[in-house]
DNA sequence: CTGAAAGCGCTTACAG
DNA sequence: CTGAAAGCGCTTACAG
């Protein structure tokens, strides 16, 4: 099976010339029907339908310097969190017209450069950027003003003066804290990775802010770090049951490394929540569907997306927007948090 | 803050004028820099440098009626399945120079139809179809070969004769059913779905003709039908227990299922793979999380859409190809299956 | 190796 | 409500 040429395209002077006017009219029917007489859209109608004439997007495009088209950048798009993001995304885009070029960066910074460089280029009128930092070389391009197209990010620790779309970290660890402070837990222990990053910072001092603010001790021995897989939740959880002060609680940076914590735990004889509770973070799929199913925050991946999205295409229709935009997050109280026990 | 127009831009004819040349050599030396003299060269790049000069994609892709994009139309991005399946595509077309625009369907024909507009007005250079029927509009569009652009399809099934890149169905139900048996299963339950569709039920009657064949009996009692959730696969497991011959051995239409029967024989005091032996289609990545961990068929979805990008792109370029590629599935063991008791 | 020129398929002031 | 005309920013035979 080969490619087979397909036959030459009508253009809009095609339609012109079988419909008896000029192009000008043509377009402007294509365009804005209620702008011509009736008898000139049946005319066009009738020799674009004889010609199996359609409009040619990529001189649209071209001409008016609009392609209708934003560019979205995340490390990883098969992990649920940003598919999830990204749908939030499609569905403000699609229903103002815009279509989305989705950018896969897989955290290397040599692929984030190239899709920058389609950026650049003009391919897209707008990117929103959910990545860890700007390459410098486009941080200074869009800082100067000179990349062209509006820029959202969702990190506020990109370390670039963009529209931001961040959730709440502080208010997150806020109430995993008071949740179980409420259920009377006293010691307690944290799953955390990524420290470099302002956003697993802010988790942490604000869930041990809350916890010794309430009277609870803490010692920086009860952070493990891991690596936000399940395996290094395992690793974290036998380090931390081994310490001499014991969690009755613990408090992952995400979902993936709270279920590793509970598979340890009850792999060392612990049972979950009745001797140690757990809290993870960003409720996706699986944290539901897991048993214990997982209490957790949940991150509103898709609102995420939806309001990023709409910022940027606000931005792109000239309105002005807010300079930061911050979303709640939820405590999701499930089956792997409980009442503290005393021994 | 508001959109601050960004400065005009510098056109080729700018750089022209600085470099003092033609717009003609400068289009050469950015296209093809060992076509021109090294002094030309130098005086492109500093002109360009000094413009802030980049090339207009949209006025090359318009000129050259390329615009080096592809189209994914998956029925949801958020399912972890398409997302290898596109990662596969991104991975591809990246490294032959395309950008990937993906369509997230829902599974909805209005959708589909809006972006397949798309394709037909020429938003793209080709289309990766993994969707369940083509829209007749564009079916026929396709079929008379007006719709401009190649497709390759991954369900054989679309109703459409395009190239095809698919998994071997047929041989995934054997490996399962041979797997059971030869664990001296004789009882089996099947947990289907989508049964319109000729891939599930390739499956279904693979898998039947493999276990009559060695001498098990098979009454269409044991197939539940459920629709690809882990709700419905409790509620398949829940059916075939209350059976008169209660399954020693159950087989998925996909790993969610597999995971809600296990879930559901646990909560019914059964235990997986001693009482019962379960098996999973697909192998997301919960399967190998799941405890216990999930006896499945690996599908390979990053390779299936590698192999659909790369029939894509052959196909831009003028090349052969195959009408028909069809991928093997390995069976993966894990913890969800055993030696059948007898009792 | 380089330049003059045509043209890709539209849209859009402008004039009527 | 319609037409003539210019032009968006490139590329590419063609000629030299």
């Amino acid at each position: 099976m080969s490619n087979t040429l397909p036959p030459a395209r009508a253009t809009i002077r095609d339609v012109a010339r079988i419909a008896g006017m000029s192009t000008a009219s043509v377009s402007r029917t294509l365009k804005d029907p209620d702008s011509v007489r009736p008898e000139t859209r049946r005319k066009v109608a009738e020799a674009a339908q004889s010609l199996g004439y359609r409009l040619n997007r990529m001189a649209i495009d071209f001409r008016t310097g609009r392609s209708h088209t934003i560019m979205v950048l995340v490390p990883n798009i098969a992990n649920p969190f940003y598919s999830a993001f990204f749908k939030g995304i499609e569905e403000a885009a699609l229903e103002r017209g815009y279509i989305v070029l989705i950018g896969d960066t897989d955290d290397d910074e040599f692929r984030e450069t190239g899709y920058f460089g389609m950026v650049a280029s003009g391919r897209c009128d707008g990117l929103i950027a959910h990545i860890g930092k700007f390459p410098s070389e486009f941080a200074t391009l869009i800082e100067a003003g000179t990349l062209g197209v509006p820029v959202v990010s969702c990190n506020p620790d990109a370390g670039i003066e963009v529209p931001t779309v961040r959730v709440d970290n502080y208010q997150a660890a806020q109430l995993a804290a008071e949740h179980l402070l409420s259920l009377g837990h006293r010691r307690f222990g944290q799953v955390v990775a990524f420290m470099q990053y302002r956003d697993s910072q802010t988790r942490r001092t604000s869930f041990v802010e809350a916890i010794t603010k309430a009277g609870a001790s803490w010692s920086d021995e009860m952070e493990i770090a891991g690596d936000l897989t399940i395996a290094s939740g395992r690793a974290a959880a036998r380090k931390l049951m081994s310490s001499k002060t014991k969690p009755t609680a613990i408090f992952a940076l995400n979902d993936e490394m709270a279920i590793g914590v509970v598979h340890e735990l009850e792999a060392m004889g612990y049972r979950v929540p009745q001797d140690v509770s757990v809290v993870g973070f960003d409720d996706v799929d699986i944290a539901g569907a897991f048993s214990p199913a997982l209490t957790t925050l949940r991150v509103p991946r898709r609102s995420w997306g939806n309001a990023a999205c709409v910022k940027l295409l606000d931005l792109l229709d000239g309105r002005s927007v807010s300079a930061d935009t911050v979303l709640g997050t939820e405590l999701v109280i499930r089956e792997s948090t409980g009442p503290a026990h005393n021994r």
